[in-house]
DNA sequence: TTGAAAGCGCTAACAA
DNA sequence: TTGTTAGCGCTTTCAA
């Protein structure tokens, strides 16, 4: 099956070379340290943690004879001391995809700013493998636990049968006490609606994803708001929903014609919706944005620069739901815990399909 | 800026309850289990982890005991005396993109299976990030590192001043002594034009991306030797270079269609200039698969499927690079080093796009 | 079959 | 200013 290209044997990074071996070299410890610089392990500790109570000359022995055996501090041995692994594990159930991904960013860049590592933890939406995950993280002692997931819909919350913090990230507990970080969707809608109406539209059709998400929900009650307080509605008389694809946007762009000669713009739920519309507005002879303007969301580049005309859209700020998400976890960990949902603001991202 | 949804205060999970407390319940250690049960801690030791020479009783009122307090070992001060932390390093400068993702999850899957645990390394391409990477690696004692990337194109290897085992997937280190495993990326071209010849076509053609990928310059060549082979050559002269876009796949389509009025079928370095392709071709009236057959590369469902019509295209296995790539450098912390690059074959997915 | 003791690598009292 | 000692939680001889 598969091929290997032929070529010289014997690795060069530290596999160890496979001889019943010389002077197998094992990674230093604190007390070679303190052998080389003749001190005690104890003043090695102090020297390199910075400790006072150190004369400058002996902190330069320690410094210089760790950097010769090129020392590096145990952290497990350090850890199992302080009871602190300085680790979270981070949960997900999106296989990692698209909106996880900027979340988990965000969350890492905070998290290695406070020297956390993240332990990943793939749960594929089984309870079965999330379980098993749990108990391994306990048993790393990690410090807190993130949980992040591919739909805003609140999810039960894990079970842990011991006492460490968590937050849910992008994906909201059902328990209103956990703390929970998702993206402010309403807020989202109304955004749109109001670059909407800001440019001169008041014919604005909403073609959406499943009712069945909260999102979708969420959108287009923001959406709604916005119109009322302007004194429309929407038209069509409500919420178009179908699939999160562009064959959908294809379908409704027609219906929507059909239904409203006047139609005058379109917000969409996703950005695939949003290129299947302006598909199949060209396909009707109608020109975005001249005829009818568009707002998509997500601001997933590769549909809204690859849409005829690119697509203005709605940036989750993803990165930095993960950001708080990171920030309310250390907080947590360090004792200020939090709880409720906090709501991270949209963004507009205008692009050519809201031109005036 | 941001909203917070007023609920009431109080977490669920474990977060110390802020009072100065009364007994702080601490994690149950194997002295308490070993209290509990009236027995040594030894023998709480070698009851639970299976070892011989415990009478059943004894074992039974350990597991018992350990189990009423929900005792679970630290991992920590096992891999302090075990000298194994169980854990390994992922380094990746795609920002766990879409082709670094579906790595990682396969990667994920055989390491967790091996009971290995996977910290997260987001080194994005900043080399300084990198190195402070390494160093937390180093000083967390992981048992080896995984380093994945955007491109296919060799990398510089990592530099570790500490003898642990390296494994790169999907990117190849430039040092042939390393061990990669990439996609075998020529052999895909080669599927993709041997599945063009075997229904019929005869006058082929090749867009794709920029020469100065090793992935388009492979995928280019196996196309050309399963033409050679058939005493056929590209259409066009050679393959069409340009940018990884829609855009230049309908420009693409345009211009092999004016030079060759004959043109039976276009092989596409990847599924997003497959899809501008079709559209460039249905653009021109010319019928896919009818007229031209058209093949992609990376089965991105996002666009195979979202293309009109649906992409035949090749898939990469991702998944599998990441296996393998698990699998060697488990291999490689047992002691069983491997060295070179390893080819992982690609797979056709036949769609509508070359329906005969 | 069980337990006492030593030690993995490190840090923090406390003494010197 | 430095060193001695104890101990984090666990496993493993070795002796009982």
């Amino acid at each position: 099956m598969a091929r290997r290209q032929d070529r010289a044997a014997g690795g060069t990074n530290g596999t160890p070379d496979g001889g019943k071996a010389l002077k197998r070299k094992t990674t230093p410890t604190i007390s070679d340290v303190a052998a080389l610089a003749g001190v005690s392990t104890a003043t090695v500790s102090k020297s390199l943690n910075g400790r006072d109570g150190i004369s400058p000359t002996t902190r330069a022995k320690v410094v210089a004879a760790a950097e010769q055996l090129g020392f590096r501090s145990n952290a497990l041995a350090q850890s199992l001391l302080s009871g602190r692994s300085y680790t979270v594990g981070l949960i997900t159930n999106d296989s990692f995809g698209r909106f996880s991904i900027p979340v988990m960013l965000g969350a890492e860049d905070a998290l290695q700013a406070g020297q956390i590592a993240v332990l990943l933890c793939d749960g594929r939406d089984d309870p079965i493998r999330e379980r098993h995950y749990i108990r391994t993280l306990a048993a790393r002692r990690v410090d807190g636990i993130m949980v992040t997931g591919r739909r805003a819909d609140p999810r039960p919350p894990i079970t842990l049968d011991f006492p460490i913090p968590v937050v849910y990230a992008m994906c909201e507990s059902t328990d209103p006490r956990d703390a929970s970080i998702v993206p402010d969707d309403e807020h989202g809608g109304t955004l749109a609606v109001e670059h909407l109406l800001a440019t001169g539209r008041t014919s604005i059709g909403h073609v959406t994803g499943p009712s069945d998400f909260r999102a979708v929900r969420l959108r287009a009650a923001g959406a709604e708001h916005a119109l009322r307080r302007a004194g429309l509605s929407l038209a069509g008389g409500g919420p178009l929903h179908g699939s999160w694809s562009e064959e959908w946007g294809r379908q409704a762009a027609t219906i929507l014609l059909r239904a409203r000669g006047d139609l005058d713009a379109v917000f969409c739920g996703s950005d695939q919706i949003a290129r299947g519309v302006a598909d199949g507005l060209r396909a009707a002879g109608c020109a975005v944005p001249d005829d009818v303007a568009l707002v998509g969301f997500d601001n997933w580049t590769v549909m809204t620069e690859a849409s005829r005309p690119p697509l203005t859209t709605i940036d989750m700020n993803l990165p930095l739901v993960g950001r708080r998400a990171a920030e309310t976890l250390l907080a947590s960990i360090e004792g200020t815990a939090t709880s409720g949902t906090e709501l991270v603001p949209c963004q507009l991202v205008v692009r050519e399909s809201t031109r005036v």
